[in-house]
DNA sequence: ATCTTAATGTAGCCCAGGCTACATTAAGGC
DNA sequence: GCCTTAATGTAGCCTGGGCTACATTAAGAT
């Protein structure tokens, strides 16, 4: 906090600005997660590749999502979640595989839909995610049937 | 190379800059199209409002827009769309409408397809586009049949 | 013609998220 | 024990997009 900050933001974009934020943090959390489920420590290097930016950016990145305790990075021992981290980064998986799972039913080709949900899965109201479940397990069941 | 260089950038990272801009572009060509249909000459207040943003950011937002050649602002007549501006904004309220049908289709309600296809239009990809015109198209033949 | 006001524009700041270039540190090889 | 190297971290710059506060301009009222 700048002491000499007179408060000057009006309310209203805060919350653009948060969820944009959002995007990347569950972004990154979901792949430190998805890391860490495969037994491998997160690194910066890892992120540097899966994300295709510099290691600076992933470090800066990093230390904002530290800041807003969803990780920490004690050293180098590898970058691990906190609770809320591990909160963020199942729903952020469970989200992603949804849309993928749903993409795929509609008739989007599987590597497409990998790749769309990676662009989408941020914007879609927790309205319309229930709407895809729906769509997704009334297409199981039906490909159940006729098996 | 290292103080003289006035183009810093490796090349990799100018397309998300590009697509992200893409983004706030289109929104704002598709805004000013939509109303100039309605036969309005569209003005900054008006975008303003649009968007939820001060003017400053609706001015600022149109000089890069102008500076990519989509519009131009020949003093207080208002906002005109060039030839490569209408053509995006066509192209951009095709798809627009093109994600409410489809979210409708598949049951999203007619309200929420309206907020969450403006969050998702921009991400989507040509092809899972063309599987969602698909499949709006399939919908429309079954209602026709069925009534 | 002047005055007021609303619309537009400018100046200047903040933060996020890119980058490069340089600095440090941890590990391994010798 | 040193020396190289790869991983990480720092400094500093850029652009985009947000804002407030102030400046200008276009119009309408008087």
């Amino acid at each position: 906090m700048r002491s000499s900050r007179p408060k000057p933001a009006a309310e209203c974009h805060e919350s653009v600005r948060r969820q944009h934020s959002d995007e990347l943090a569950e972004d990154y959390v979901e792949a430190i997660y998805k890391m860490q489920c495969k037994g491998e420590s997160a690194r910066v290097m890892h992120l540097q590749e899966i994300f295709g930016v510099s290691h600076v950016s992933v470090i800066r990145a990093l230390k904002r999502i530290e800041a807003r305790g969803l990780l920490s990075r004690g050293g180098r021992s590898g970058i691990l979640l906190t609770e809320a981290g591990e909160k963020m980064a199942e729903e952020a998986a469970a989200r992603h595989e949804l849309v993928i799972d749903f993409l795929i039913a509609v008739g989007v080709p599987k590597a497409l839909a990998e790749v769309d949900a990676e662009g989408i899965e941020h914007h879609i109201s927790s309205g319309t995610l229930k709407v895809f479940q729906n769509y997704v397990n009334q297409s199981k069941k039906k490909a159940k049937r006729s098996a």
